[in-house]
DNA sequence: CCAATGTCAGGTTGACTGATATGC
DNA sequence: CGCATATCAGTCTACCTGACATTG
């Protein structure tokens, strides 16, 4: 069953308000659990909204992320190293999306001439074509987050800017 | 469109805003795509501080979230259909979870004589004991959230509000 | 009879650890 | 030699589907 897309039991209040409540009485930083726990579940929301659309065409949000990132590259290929520290996730799960891609056909592993230790991710034109139909509905699903104005979506990236940034999510150097 | 108004070498080098000029190169709703990305990141940087301060006590993320809502509750105890319903978790991962913190010695199942068909949860003095102790550990990482001040935090939850409330995540009605 | 509750079997996913082969 | 790159084996958590027994 799909938690967030059909409310199991829609609840009568809101758990996260009751919880941030309840917190407070017992210990301290209740507006911050109340902030973090409302991002995981509004990332559950996105998630379900995003894997919802992609599930026809074969794709986990993990893999579909990898193919855009192929996209955007100059000629479609990168090391997959590179991919990992782009996307953030562990090696060996790039290795996984990677080998189920190639599975697929929609991508296909290359050696690269100038360091033979590693190995190039290469979209397909068939990985073009998924990306392109996939990425269609993905946006027509607007991230689940279709009730959110411009200045709130702003808002909202602001704020999580801040956060990714002090977490050493990237840096401001030119390493790439 | 920027996303931020931060320096402007730190947009060339952030792989949300790199991402996001690229899309909207190809495709609408870029504003949209960096705000859930963004929501999708910072929703790990939450989950791996937390899980971090979890690990010690043995417990993951989900598990402390059950124990935590048992502490909350009058009796300290619950049925595990509405512990779903309140975590927004399959029935089947309560059933995992309760298993496991059973095993642990911090919850004991009981039955409820009104309704036979239910099974409870009830904290152990063992679980009140951890989930004090995990508690303070947690709360003492601030979520990964310690760079956000008050007025961010509310605003992040006042966004993020509207988002769950459209989604349904839950209802807004007075009866309990 | 039908609905609700919890459990179980079986499968997928992503992430992690530790070890390994290869090449810089 | 140390270090980087990718892979593999094995493990773990969470989640899902479909089925089931029990009870209201």
């Amino acid at each position: 069953m799909d938690v967030t897309s059909e409310p199991i039991n829609a609840l009568a209040f809101d758990p996260i308000a009751e919880a941030q409540h309840k917190w407070s009485e017992r210990w301290p930083e209740a507006d911050r659990m109340a902030a973090a726990t409302a991002l995981i579940r509004v990332q559950r929301i996105v998630m379900s909204s995003v894997e919802r659309a992609l599930a026809p065409f074969g794709l986990t949000f993990a893999r579909f992320e990898a193919l855009v990132l192929l996209t955007f590259s100059r000629e479609g290929r990168l090391p997959l190293g590179k991919m990992g520290a782009r996307l953030q996730v562990h090696p060996t799960s790039v290795t996984n999306a990677i080998d189920r891609l190639e599975a697929q056909g929609f991508v296909r592993r290359t050696g690269d001439p100038n360091d033979r230790r590693t190995t190039l991710a290469e979209i397909t034109p068939e990985g073009r074509m998924v990306v392109e139909k996939a990425t269609g509905a993905v946006t027509r699903t607007q991230f689940g987050l279709e009730m959110l104005r411009d200045a709130e979506l702003r808002e909202v990236s602001d704020i999580l800017f801040q956060v990714r940034l002090a977490a050493g999510d990237f840096r401001l150097d030119q390493s790439r």
